[in-house]
RNA sequence: GCCGCUGUAGCUCAGCUGGUUAGAGCGCCUGAUUGUGGAUCAGGAGGUCCCUGGUUCGAAUCCAGGCAGUGGUACCA
């Protein structure tokens, strides 16, 4: 408790990407956390949770980029200098874990997970170094209907939410049609693995850049409004024109999709693969009513590794009626099919697919989008300090009141009332109890409604009658106290 | 990583063709109201003008370099 010189002083902060988060905030991501893992356990998903941090082969690097290959994630070495690294996924893990205990495990397993993960790049919009995934997989079932199980989980988790389908659309595809026009392309020209990311990072990009950037990206490369310039694929034009073709499929009606992207695919054993699949996941949606927000869409790619067929996204959309200055944000979610993963641990082949929601970007949308998840909850009923050789009474009426179930708490400050009138308003209290000397006397406690004061302080202009307001502010026998605060509590809701 | 913009009070920002004591609104604190949240009125606290160096008699203001934030882009397992 020294005062230190002001050159010792810290300035205090974070570093980028990594927030503190207040009660309210809080309050929101537990919400979205505790209403989609009700849907997953529903579904049968089992919980598990993993380490932070894993030994850094395990968790695997999957970072194409070899100009930067430290870049990405956090690492650091153990005392026995082996590497360690802070988990940048939940699936990686769930692959260890799965590798690990393969023989106790009842499949198909179905596991769910929610945890922070950390990502060593730049911050944006809704993007943080550390935030929250909450995820679902199936592992050991390699059918349609795995695939097609978590795409309804998607859009149960959206409904669950409150977000109906003019706020939320799930994009399918599958990686084998990327595959497959590849491999259509590959008649023409040379494709190697650099060139493959450079043309699927294009596709990708349709919804930022549109069908004109796109070409760019395949021939040239694409100067942004920056002026900084990315450089293209350097496609002959037979070989764009086929990918802008397939990219113009319609993506409106499943049907019409399947038939449009056929006539381009189905030359290739991989394009028929993937109509299959999508086909197989349109019959059953289609039954369950799982219609217009479950759309198949030609530029859906999802990472870049990993994915072996289904992949599929989850977006947002608001109406922008509330402003024009709303950035752009990415899927709040997305997952797919990654046969191979598992397979980096042991020597056969275990189909798996999943599904990732991204919980922190998730509750910032939300939030920017001013979405309301249910009622917002009342603070603590506030007792006030009014005499220090009452306290005990204080704590008594707390006590009362929290045997309950009513939120309560005594004033520990030691301002004046006024103050602890604006700290109950501050911690938005329902209902303010005072218990001075003349209501001790009388054996009685005055009572302040503050949110009924709160709906009238606009429309009042003396402070008299404000306070003297009998709906706002009355009193009621010390021994019906708790039965009062109750129902009046009960009413407001 | 690359390109742009910004950095002044707790917050949002004004001031910037260099000139003495750096401002506003909101918020915060105190009082009018000795026991009452709002409104009103009157007071008050709060600043290394991001940092370092340069130009100058003189720099929040001009120049250079850093750092931080932000937007776009790249990457995103």
């Amino acid at each position: 408790m020294s005062n230190s010189s002001s050159k010792d002083i810290i300035k205090p902060g974070l570093p980028r990407g990594l927030r503190d988060l207040n009660n309210l905030e809080l309050k929101l991501l537990k919400n979205i956390i505790s209403k989609i893992s009700k849907v997953y356990e529903s579904y049968g998903f089992e919980e598990l949770s993993t380490p932070a941090f894993e030994f850094s082969d395990a968790l695997g690097k999957f970072l194409p980029d070899q100009d930067r290959p430290n870049a990405g994630v956090f690492s650091f070495q153990d005392d026995d200098e082996k590497w360690l690294s802070l988990r940048y996924d939940l699936t990686a893990p769930l692959a260890r874990y799965v590798g690990e205990n393969y023989d106790k495990i009842t499949k198909p397993y179905k596991r769910f997970q929610v945890g922070s993960v950390w990502r060593n790049e730049k911050p944006g919009p809704g993007r943080f170094r550390e935030f929250l995934q909450l995820d679902a997989d199936i592992v050991g079932s390699d059918n349609y209907l795995a695939d097609s199980e978590l795409i309804m989980l998607a859009c149960d988790c959206m409904r669950t939410l409150g977000l109906d389908k003019n706020n939320y659309s799930i994009r399918v595809s599958n990686r084998k049609l990327l595959d497959s026009i590849l491999e259509l392309i590959a008649n023409n020209e040379q494709i190697d693995d650099a060139r493959r990311l450079i043309i699927l990072r294009a596709i990708d990009k349709l919804d930022r850049v549109g069908v004109s950037g796109v070409e760019r990206l395949l021939s040239n490369g694409r100067k942004d409004e920056s002026g900084d310039f990315t450089k293209g694929a350097e496609l002959s034009k037979a070989s764009i024109s086929k990918i802008l073709d397939f990219l113009s499929i319609d993506n409106e009606d499943r049907k019409k999709f399947i038939s449009q992207a056929g006539s381009i695919v189905n030359k290739t054993v991989a394009g028929q693969e993937a109509l299959k699949e999508l086909s197989e996941i349109d019959l059953l949606l289609a039954k369950l009513d799982y219609k217009e927000e479950v759309l198949f869409d030609s530029s859906i790619v999802r990472g870049l590794e990993y994915y072996t067929g289904t992949i599929f996204e989850a977006n947002l959309q608001f109406d922008s009626s509330n402003d024009n200055k709303f950035p752009v944000i990415g899927s709040i979610g997305g997952g797919g099919r990654y046969d191979r993963l598992i397979s980096r641990f042991r020597k056969d082949q275990i189909g798996a697919t999943g599904f990732s929601i991204g919980v922190s970007r998730l509750a910032t949308i939300l939030q920017m989008a001013e979405f309301q998840l249910g009622e917002p909850s009342n603070g603590p009923v506030l007792i006030l300090k009014m005499d220090t050789e009452f306290d005990y009474s204080y704590y008594q009426i707390a006590k009362e009141l929290r045997d309950e179930g009513i939120l309560a708490e005594v004033y520990v400050g030691s301002s004046g009332m006024k103050a602890q009138m604006k700290y109950a308003d501050k911690k938005n209290s329902p209902v303010v109890i005072i218990e001075g000397t003349d209501e001790r006397e009388k054996g009685i406690v005055t009572i302040k409604n503050l949110i009924k004061g709160k709906e009238i302080s606009t429309s009042i202009d003396s402070r008299e009658s404000w306070i003297k307001n009998s709906d706002i502010q009355f009193e009621v026998d010390r021994d019906k106290l708790v039965s009062k605060i109750s129902k009046l509590l009960n009413s407001s809701n």
